[in-house]
DNA sequence: TTGTACGCGTTATCAA
DNA sequence: TTGATAACGCGTACAA
């Protein structure tokens, strides 16, 4: 009993052919003749050697096939939103061709700053939501020259973004709004900055965080002066705790809530059923991006369906291009309009 | 404009080092002087070196810092259950000693069969709820000799497991609805099997996924007869189609429904709302799992709450150990019960 | 504290 | 179709 594991030298000794030779066996990529293949295999599992050791083949092609993929939340946070995990799904479709894995990141401030961000062997890195915090991340990755893809964030320079179209989005519910005769119409955001508190954004607070700033504005092109209440995560939870505070307001109380995901219109739509309120009777709710919200039937929310999966998949072709040397273009996504059972006239 | 990437060569070249002393400057294994390290930082700094090379330092260390995590279904499935990405969660802390990253795996009967799995450098790999197809990746693995740790599966041989005492904590939550007086128990149980079936399971049906047969098992240990129902997978929407059906029954219906999981159990509760049944009065319902189930405010679940996070902390802790050289031992953690408001007398 | 020499395991290139 | 050779970029004994 050995201790030390085969390698593909021995294998070809003990086959009595060159490592080269056995190297081509495995990996394909140079015909070889039956019999020597055969005796390569052969000799492969006698020894216990079960093809070549990814470390050595990586540093050899100067490939690892792992892509990186950046939270700036904790994993639990993040995948706390279906639109997350579909994204995911996309990803790893997209990059499927290039046999690649994807490699959870969190992008915590642990003691080495971000370790396995530098340390890891990464082919290319995925990073999603790019604010805050992340910009560091994307200053590590730019400076070890891997190629990177932004989902949903400004990246500025010259780097591939996947966005989609926000602001046009939120618009467009705002003006269905409008069009059902709505006046008093609210909003509840998604996190306005990394701290991520709870509460009403004053009339000319900053907001640093791009998707929740480019929703608001949508809105504030078509109702300048719609309350905003923002929320601390994307969740039923804080739809609910931030609908009771906005539907407390007695007669002043809106007609309509835009909310920022499907995930708080939920919330906020559970709040209005505890307020005695119908939807969409006494109140109007739309969400955002269209996923399948467990547990929310019978209602099906009005909202901007957004294709969360092809994001996904189109950061994972961005990235399967530039490790094919070609550049890589930015691309910006559309929302389309689905009407549900949730709104009506005010 | 040089095309090459500078190596540790190149930096220790230009600042007038040997390679050796350069390495050590950006390790820290061995201490150097002041005044070498500055020219090494310097020289490092004018040819943007960023460090070593992950892939060639992956090949000199014989590890990668990666840790393989295997689900048997799509991402998007395995993330739809918090008590997923909670565990993922206490993995990614458990591993984070080793300084390693958590690398994605779908075990998809894709083209290639399991090409990343085999062509991944991993250090070890995680595999959770193995049961069908994930016997495949358990035997790729352990012919690779890479550790693998098992969760909530059954890997026979000598692979560390990670367990809950599902039967066990089943019967508890059986006998508290006995204590409670209820007779007629129904059950909504996980998946059976790969193909994932909804429906009645018969009485002597064989059911190959070993969290959902423990698990019932346990509450057969306490109601023989109980009726069963299988969900497709562990959502919200699966409980209250199964609720539907289980509360169609007229006079015959269950006074207490046992969920396998807390969605499964939000969504019977549901059914039951819809029915017109108050929970608990005149329908008892009771969860598993323990988490925050996002938006069943005000219902707090009675529960068997699971240490999910210590799980995955676990298996992380497994992982290291097995790394470091030492035997990894199985474990098995213990449920407790969490009394709320979803329970009555019968 | 620094330098020399070597090997980690593989694969591309080129010649035979 | 096969074989010899030379990197890939680094870390670490060991000697100085």
């Amino acid at each position: 009993m050995n201790t030390r594991r085969a390698t593909i030298a021995d294998v070809a000794r003990r086959a009595g052919v060159a490592p080269s030779t056995a190297s081509v066996v495995f990996s394909g990529k140079t015909p070889s003749s039956a019999a020597t293949r055969q005796r390569v295999l052969d000799a492969a599992a006698e020894l216990g050697y079960t093809g070549p050791d990814p470390r050595a083949a990586s540093l050899r092609l100067g490939r690892s096939g792992i892509v990186g993929v950046v939270f700036e939340e904790h994993l639990g946070t993040a995948f706390l939103d279906p639109v997350n995990t579909v994204m995911m799904d996309g990803l790893a479709d997209g990059v499927s061709p290039l046999g690649a894995g994807l490699l959870l990141l969190r992008d915590d401030d642990n003691e080495g700053r971000l370790p396995t961000l530098t340390s890891a062997p990464l082919d290319a890195a995925v990073l999603v939501g790019c604010s805050g915090r992340l910009r560091d991340s994307l200053a590590t990755v730019l400076r070890r020259g891997i190629p990177v893809v932004v989902i949903e964030g400004d990246a500025g320079d010259g780097v591939p973004q996947i966005d989609l179209d926000n602001r046009e989005a939120q618009q467009q519910m705002a003006r269905h709004l409008r069009s059902l005769g709505h006046e008093r119409v609210a909003t509840v955001t998604l996190p306005t900055d990394a701290a991520r508190l709870r509460g009403f954004i004053a009339a000319g607070a900053e907001v640093t965080v791009g998707v929740t700033r480019d929703r608001l504005d949508g809105l504030r092109d078509v109702y300048p002066d719609a309350v905003a209440y923002a929320a601390a995560a994307s969740s039923i939870d804080e739809g609910l705790a931030a609908g009771r505070v906005l539907l407390a307001g007695g007669a002043a109380r809106p007609t309509a809530v835009i909310a920022q995901s499907d995930l708080l219109a939920a919330g906020v739509i559970r709040a209005a059923e505890e307020a005695g309120l119908r939807v969409p009777e006494d109140l109007s709710v739309t969400g955002f991006d269209g996923i399948t919200v467990d547990g929310l039937a019978p209602y099906r929310l009005t909202t901007m369906a957004q294709p969360a999966a092809d994001k996904g998949r189109a950061a994972g072709q961005a990235v399967a291009a530039m490790l094919g040397g070609e550049a890589a273009a930015s691309f910006r996504f559309t929302c389309t309009f689905r009407a549900g059972n949730t709104t009506g006239p005010a």
